[in-house]
DNA sequence: CGGGTTTGACCGGCGC
DNA sequence: GCGCCGGTCAAACCCG
């Protein structure tokens, strides 16, 4: 992790919310990296975003104001009248403090412990690739946002922006789960055939674009089904991690939190990787 | 049925 | 003041 910077920095180092010297492991015990670096994840369950240890973090960084106008605009959230709801908080898009941006692979991206509701989606001027927003689902009225795009300098990396703070100590299970939670093998399997399925369709466009005069983009369409392999190899991979990821943590770790329910935890807390590829992928194609 | 995503509309900040 | 643009809302739909 290099260059991290939060405007408020202090407020972080200064609360104590949670130590992690509590935890405690056998001395025989190896943890799985991945899996401790969960673990550090729940040592700062207060702002887990703004403590990436968890991803493969390529860079990270908060964007800098602009000017001195919008400097002092990300005080805070400001509360007013709103469209058809004169109760309803204020949005203001400068208005976002510890905004957090980082710059991670596909397997970051699956790397995050919180359960996030995707919002919206949004093409940016500029950028090929749309922009997708996310809040936090983990518990009702957190405030903590996160935005998700691809570089354009390096489709395999993606840029995550996060806003605003978790209100609850950690990823806690949501109050219903009936027929909502995705089993994570499924979701896994799900994302190989939906990403396959993509391949497939890329390949039709990259044989009509052959014997097309008029679609002089062939260079981009291979390079999305080179990105597409990519990612189907990633997300290969990352169901033979998780598996790992599973055995560890019941054998190993799951008495040190007792209170906690893993099950639904990990079945949850590991968002469909291709959710992410597969929207932002759909845009790149037109 | 309850959780998710998709997507067009809406709102407000910002530059001119 | 106006228009562009990014962020959010919410209805419709999907999924298990």
């Amino acid at each position: 992790m290099s260059n991290l910077y939060m405007e408020n920095w202090d407020s972080y180092t200064e609360n104590p919310a949670f130590s992690f010297d509590s935890w405690s492991f056998s001395e025989d015990f190896e943890p799985n990296p991945k899996v401790s670096d969960e673990l550090e994840e729940f040592r700062k369950p207060f702002y887990p975003e703004l403590n990436p240890y968890s991803m493969p973090v390529l860079e990270d960084h908060v964007e800098e104001p602009e000017n001195r106008r919008q400097q002092l605009s990300v005080s805070g959230f400001a509360f007013s009248g709103a469209r058809k709801d004169s109760a309803k908080p204020k949005r203001s898009r400068k208005n976002q403090k510890n905004r957090v941006v980082q710059h991670v692979t596909a397997d970051g991206l699956q790397s995050d412990i919180w359960a996030w509701r995707k919002y919206g989606q949004k093409p940016i001027k500029g950028s090929p690739h749309p922009r997708s927003y996310y809040r936090c689902s983990s518990s009702k009225g957190c405030l903590a946002r996160k935005q998700v795009e691809r570089s354009c300098t390096d489709p395999g990396v993606f840029i995550i922006t996060y806003t605003a703070e978790h209100s609850h100590g950690h990823p806690t299970k949501r109050n219903s789960l009936s027929g909502s939670t995705r089993n994570k093998s499924s979701t896994v399997t799900k994302s190989l055939a939906e990403i396959n399925e993509l391949l497939h369709e890329e390949e039709e466009t990259a044989a009509a674009a052959l014997v097309s005069p008029t679609n002089t983009d062939n260079e981009s369409v291979k390079q999305e089904m080179e990105e597409l392999r990519q990612m189907l190899e990633e997300v290969d991979d990352q169901r033979d991690k998780n598996l790992t990821h599973d055995i560890m943590l019941s054998e190993e770790s799951v008495q040190s939190f007792e209170d906690f329910e893993f099950e639904g935890f990990f079945l949850d807390q590991f968002p469909d990787l291709s959710q992410e590829v597969w929207s932002m992928d759909e845009s790149c194609n037109t």
